[in-house]
DNA sequence: ATTACTAATATACGAGTAC
DNA sequence: TGTACTCGTATATTAGTAA
């Protein structure tokens, strides 16, 4: 447990953060504890144990000159900052999402018929990136998700084309990028289906993934589960 | 002291972020303890009790349902998340930029006459959104700067024209917006200017800005400060 | 001026537990 | 199962101080 590098916790990041903003990550800056502090809202101790603990963890490099310090983030501080900084990117990027909220319902198994079909299949793969589960997680949903439906459909979904067959003819269908969130824990490469034309009730969601979602998710009848429609 | 908002600190503000990267910013989610603990890292009762600061502090909503609770991030916690995104932003966006590093020297006030000049003072006005003061700081480059400064040159500059009257001509010269940043205190409003055939000594910049900057930072020759170089 | 130590205090944490 | 208490302990913080 000795040479272990610490892990950088929500308090070192926004240290990080701080030294980032004064200019850390393209070359060293002079700071002093007593600056920093001010900028942290914290006492000048406070900074200049942050600052020893960001040494440690590998995250900085300083120079003390006695009349303050240099310091310039290293390679893994700006991972770090990064990571975070992509996480924040994911919440106000799809902020134009819409949150649909319902009850995980059995679907009447028509889905898994239509989805199977190669003339989709085919589709599928080349525009979704992944081959579906042959099947469908349906959804009915709240009162409040109805008319945030709505919400979605002004949404820019993937368009798969009808087709025909010696028999019959298949129809166009819309895909709308989600993931599936249950309980904080979340499912991202799926996808609401409907049909283009939606004669289909308004109040029901049909989502593919890769996996088969009530076995991936645990879900059973009755569940509870956000489906959060992201802008593509 | 009493009914006063607790403060978002760095704890709060990564849980905040965990229930807005489940959805949280687009209507209530439903999360439990033990699920948001383990995106923080944390035990049950940490997570527990960080929801329940942040409810105090007013960024959340919540609704407790026995079997976990709805969670839904208020129009203040949008706010916070939303600050720090943008210091996120403003640490990687200008991630193009170019910090040089040297000591602050006596120009030969040179600068003073030429900055004052009608002729480029319109431009000045026009391009760079200010008069700047009648005089230059200068700044006299580390070693490892000099270097640096060729990446400035890469950077695209507010190109200032060249202009003449009845007894001379006077050259074009080429603007860098920037940012003098000195023990932590950062001046944003500024810019590099250095003519276009720089016979100019390479290790040596010239920052105008609305303010005498000297004043306003209270510098001194031979104080070390950071140029940073932004890209438009 | 600095940085960073020590020591006293304040706060945060998680195990156990109630509901 | 949940959430959220209490409570003993660990950690963080700051004032004072040294170098």
């Amino acid at each position: 447990m000795q040479g272990q590098v610490a892990s950088v916790g929500p308090d070192e990041l926004a240290t990080l953060k701080q030294l980032a903003l004064l200019g850390g990550l393209d070359g060293a800056v002079t700071v002093t504890c007593a600056t920093l502090a001010e900028r942290l809202d914290a006492s000048n101790q406070t900074a200049s144990r942050r600052l020893q603990r960001l040494e440690e963890a590998g995250t900085v490099e300083r120079e003390l000159l006695g009349d303050g310090q240099r310091v310039r983030v290293t390679e893994a501080g700006e991972r770090a900052l990064r990571g975070e900084y992509e996480q924040y990117r994911r919440v106000f990027e799809r902020d134009s999402g819409v949150a649909l909220h319902g009850t995980v319902t059995s679907g009447m198994g028509e889905g898994r018929h239509y989805i199977s079909l190669p003339g989709y299949m085919e589709q599928f793969a080349e525009r979704l990136g992944y081959e579906p589960f042959a099947g469908t997680l349906n959804v009915e949903l709240d009162e409040g998700s109805v008319e945030a439906r709505a919400r979605m459909d002004a949404l820019d979904p993937v368009r798969i084309d009808g087709w025909e067959d010696d028999d019959r003819t298949y129809g166009p269908a819309f895909c709308w990028p989600a993931s599936v969130v249950l309980d904080g824990d979340e499912y991202a490469e799926a996808h609401v289906i409907a049909p283009e034309r939606t004669h289909h009730d308004a109040d029901q969601l049909e989502v593919i993934a890769p996996e088969k979602l009530r076995e991936r998710l645990g879900l059973e009848d009755g569940e509870e589960v956000t489906v959060r429609v992201t802008e593509q």
